[in-house]
RNA sequence: CGGGGAGUAGCGCAGCCAGGCAGCGCGCCUGCUUUGGGAGCAGGAGGCCGGGGGUUCAAAUCCCCCCUCCCCGACCA
């Protein structure tokens, strides 16, 4: 890992080349610096605060967005100079940004330390017999897990996109008996991934910098308690960096496990979507989300115990009879030449085209002459986990929602399964071929007629109803989940939130120590058994990222007080003409110093108005001004980046503004 | 991986269609003036026009190949 992470106390640097002398007061005493009492003081961070002289500061502030900057954000980010891109999806932390990541790390120190949690470094390579171990290897290169191999002389290497074999051997080598767990260890590390598309700068990236924690137990119980630790502790690093954060139902992907939880952060960039339940605690990444039938008066209940008993989210119950009682005595159903049609756009485009364009011998009705994607019934052909060929119908409107451990129909599928023609999938006529037929809750209430495949290349059937033309064997929530759509467990509206994915955790269970070896202890009977694990994962250059999404105005950014690369922000204006002024200011910078705040000094010899946009840009919570305007009176002034408070306090007592 | 767009000075861009001296703004350096919200004047430095090949008397410009970056999709912490 970068070397950079280990931040060791910087001396003051006192360059021949600085432009003036220094202050005659010590910049730093030889004892050890106070500790910060003053109200806007949250805690001290590892970082240095000397170099705090923007005359002595790697500091080019950018007047424009760059290019290639996706959201406000990032462009601040970069423009303040806090960061610099170096290739897609990899970037410099510069001085400012390094003390921000230092501030989100030293917090989730803190906290994890605090629940008992031990700090260690893994090495971010590993030999990639590790990961033939625990058979994760078979999943590099996929989408799953995007890691980089490195070939190198002493065979093949993983530049690690995550860690749980290496932390399931390292433990299981320390650990032989019940009598030492539970243990929880984490570390903060760069990790690797091979991003498909990297994007919304920091936001998503091949490098990352990332803590992750892994709980090991003697079983399950001791295990569940270690993840509500964990997560308890999560919960208080997001409410101390001040991010709104919901945990969520998720899926685990490749990390593996049976419970996991997303911790999201509602915000405006909406790289992930998850809902949620105003009434209930129902909060669900969209990936994994599900509804409930939705209720006619006196069914949300029944609707509630039918998702939350159910595997999937289905029931088996034959449907109720929803149909309008007219679709019974509609006119039977017609197929249709739709050629090129395989998607519901262009059905819908077909059939709205002029009558005479949808080519010969095509008789529609002429109440199917305008339809709407609605009016369509969408189905795709997917693979359960148990390998079992499914229809799944949803609203044409809609998206299919793939259940967990299903997955879509490849290529490969469709050559082995010619019922199914690509494009032209219908319900009528499957059933009694043996495929099994599962809708959404939301067709439940509509019998027909729909537009819908003919499983026949190129065609189409219209007026099809259900139960008159085909059944279906199992309802459930296919669809993706909408904003409205009814909670699973109690039926009230979802709420569908953009947001971004800022932590993970899951229960692995056995998962990896089952595999790898090593990864057992001896009971307190003397049998061996594989270690409970957990692991929990926080990206940190992402907060990074997301703090700064949600914390900025048209003029910078704004950083929460937690986070802030300085708390104040010391600017002289007009210092180089006048001397009184210069001396007035450094004076200040030493006071506030002393006084334990940690405070960026804008020393340089540039016009007031460049000097203010650089402080609004940077966004440190508090700006201090000495010029010649308040010196003449022997007052500074102070001003709130964020409320645009301000006011003035005698020169003699700097430190007022601290409190 | 599919579709679209773009690579010209540190940053943002024009020039390309219609081939003919490498440009503009910001930033940077020097000097003078100015001085509390991105100052003015004068002078200056800085480019393999992404790379390679081709066409041509002549290529930033036209053609071919490659690389990189960005966007949409797929996928994903």
């Amino acid at each position: 890992m970068p070397s950079f992470k280990r931040v060791a106390p910087i001396q003051t640097r006192r360059s021949p080349r600085s432009r003036r002398s220094e202050p005659s007061t010590p910049e730093r005493s030889a004892s050890a610096p106070p500790r910060l009492t003053t109200a806007c003081a949250v805690h001290e961070t590892p970082v240095a605060c000397d170099l705090v002289r923007t005359t002595r500061l790697l500091l080019h502030t950018l007047r424009d967005d760059p290019a290639d900057a996706e959201t406000q954000g990032h462009a601040l980010l970069v423009r303040a100079c806090f960061v610099r891109r170096l290739a897609s999806g990899i970037y410099t932390y510069l001085p400012l940004g390094l003390r921000v990541l230092a501030k989100i790390e030293q917090i989730v120190r803190e906290e994890l330390d605090a629940a008992g949690m031990q700090e260690m470094l893994m090495p971010a390579l590993s030999p990639i017999e590790l990961w033939d171990e625990s058979g994760r290897s078979a999943l590099f290169g996929q989408d799953a897990l995007p890691a980089f191999l490195i070939d190198g002389r002493g065979g093949r290497f993983v530049l690690g996109p995550t860690h749980e074999e290496v932390v399931t051997v390292t433990v299981g080598s320390q650990i032989d008996s019940y009598r030492q767990l539970p243990v929880t260890l984490y570390q903060i590390q760069s990790k690797f991934r091979d991003e498909a598309r990297p994007r919304f700068g920091l936001l998503r990236t091949r490098e990352l910098m990332m803590c992750d924690a892994y709980s090991f137990d003697v079983d399950a119980p001791g295990m569940h308690r270690s993840y509500d630790e964990a997560v308890a502790a999560y919960l208080r690093i997001f409410d101390r960096i001040g991010l709104t954060v919901t945990p969520v139902q998720a899926r685990s992907g490749a990390i593996g496990g049976d419970v996991n939880h997303e911790f999201m952060v509602t915000s405006v960039i909406g790289e992930d979507k998850f809902v949620k339940c105003p009434n209930c605690h129902y909060a669900s990444n969209i990936e994994a989300a599900e509804a409930g039938e939705a209720a006619e008066a006196g069914e949300a209940a029944e609707a509630g115990e039918a998702a939350e008993a159910g595997e999937v989210g289905s029931s088996t119950d034959p449907p109720k009879d929803g149909a309008p009682a007219h679709s019974l005595d509609a006119p039977s159903m017609k197929t249709c030449h739709t050629p090129g049609c395989t998607t519901i756009d262009s059905l819908v485009a077909f059939f709205t085209r002029s009558g005479t364009d949808r080519g010969a011998g095509v008789d529609v009705s002429p109440a199917l002459t305008e339809i709407t994607p609605a009016d369509t019934l969408k189905c795709v052909a997917m693979m359960t986990a148990q390998s079992e060929p499914v229809v799944v119908a949803v609203p044409g409107n809609r998206e299919a929602r793939v259940p967990e451990g299903w997955r879509l129909f490849q290529e490969a599928d469709f050559a082995d399964n010619e019922l199914f023609v690509r494009g032209f999938i219908g319900p009528v006529g499957l059933a009694e071929k043996g495929v099994r037929i599962v809708a959404d809750w939301s067709l439940r209430r509509r019998s027909g007629p729909w537009v819908t495949g003919a499983n026949r290349e190129d065609h189409h059937v219209l007026g099809v109803i259900r139960d008159r033309d085909f059944s279906i064997a199992e309802w459930g929530s296919y669809a993706t989940v909408q904003d409205g759509d009814p909670c699973p467990r109690c039926g009230s509206p979802l709420a569908l939130q953009s947001s971004v994915e800022a932590a993970h955790t899951f229960q692995l269970g056995t998962t990896y120590s089952s595999k790898m070896s090593g990864g057992s202890f001896l009971r307190e009977d003397g049998s061996r058994a594989p270690f409970y694990m957990g692991c929990y994962g926080i990206g940190i250059s992402r907060l990074m990222a997301v703090i700064a999404e949600e914390n900025h105005d048209e003029k910078g950014l704004l950083w929460p007080e937690a986070v802030a690369p300085f708390q104040v922000h010391l600017l002289s204006i007009g210092a180089e003409r006048s001397e009184e002024t210069r001396v007035a200011a450094d004076n200040v910078y030493v006071s506030l110093k002393d006084a334990g705040a940690q405070v960026l000094y804008d020393d340089r010899e540039l016009s007031a108005g460049i000097k203010f946009a650089d402080s609004d840009l940077l966004g440190i919570p508090m700006r201090v001004v000495v010029g010649k305007k308040g010196v003449s009176r022997g007052v500074l002034e102070w001003r709130s980046r964020r409320t645009g408070l301000s006011g003035e306090v005698g020169l003699d007592a700097p430190g007022a503004v601290l409190v």
